[in-house]
DNA sequence: AACAGTTGGTTGAGTCCTCAACATAACGTA
DNA sequence: TACGTTATGTTGAGGACTCAACCAACTGTT
């Protein structure tokens, strides 16, 4: 291991600030989120990347890898969301080992229900708070932190025939 | 309830960009602090508030207004790390009501083993992937929405007694 | 002094997440 | 076909957080 990189005055008082905003930020949509959609965030989003796939269905797997990492975190989600009614799990005919994740009619009445306040909430919290520049800026920091963290995300999404055919 | 301010297609895809790179960010920092440092990023934020207060003491209220807002869960963090022989309790003579949380020297042991390998990925996960100008461009952009989250946390933080005395 | 209201802190139940172990099915190779 | 390997998905235990309820002590008013 070689010698630490500490971190400068300025670069650990810029970490502190992110840490603590981005803090608050998910602290607060996910609170409002569970008093007024019923949900946690996490699950807020599986409703959406289902309510946009075609069919409105997803092998567990793309779903996973789509936004949720581990498949252990998916599957207690799904199985919450389909005691809610609001997901339907099917066996897929092609492959005896996976399973299709179905969003219900009530499952996107749910979304469609949560989603005004939750947009809300994200423009109030995020958008309100800077300029359009600053919007900009926040769009090319963010991306480039996600290509650190996951390269080849972006493209990865773009490639996945899921989310384009069926 | 007046009309829902939508997302334009521009705004949604920041906001998508934020929550993605935010997510696998926090989830990084997180499992690299369990892994190496064997506790969670919540708990090193404790033990580094309290490294940095005088006499390494802080009372239960003030640990939780400084980092953690909610004092259910700083006195679940505290149990957890009085367990661990990372913190002590002590009565508060003056309040018979209070507590102080104090730092023991195996805790600020436990954080100077955790620390370099914690700034090595803070470093690699954050400042790497910016410029300098991006660096002081995100700075801007917390800040604002820490200000938006919760206004006068700064001057909060400045006038807070314990932070300059005892 | 007494009482109502506030503040400091803890507790327990329920929820969500992680991690490791597992079962099942598909695949590749001999 | 048989066997080892890989991929899909589930399960259960344990940890961390939230929420609401709670006790104890301080404060201000009468």
């Amino acid at each position: 291991m070689s010698e630490t990189r500490w971190l400068s005055d300025e670069e650990q008082n810029v970490w502190r600030t992110f840490a603590a905003a981005t803090s608050m930020l998910h602290a607060h949509i996910e609170a409002q989120l569970q008093r007024d959609g019923g949900m946690p965030h996490a699950y807020y989003e599986v409703l959406v990347v289902l309510s946009e796939a075609p069919a409105r269905t997803l092998r567990m797997s793309e779903l996973a890898d789509a936004r949720l990492s581990s498949r252990s975190r998916l599957s207690h989600a799904v199985a919450r969301l389909e005691a809610s009614g609001w997901v339907r799990r099917e066996a897929c005919p092609t492959d005896k080992r996976g399973a299709w994740a179905v969003l219900t009619p009530a499952g996107f009445a749910a979304l469609e229900a949560a989603a005004p306040s939750h947009v809300e909430t994200v423009r109030q919290c995020l958008f309100d708070a800077l300029t359009p520049e600053q919007v900009e800026q926040l769009g090319e920091i963010m991306t480039a932190i996600r290509e650190q963290m996951s390269p080849g995300y972006e493209a990865a999404i773009d490639a996945c025939p899921s989310t384009r055919s069926c």
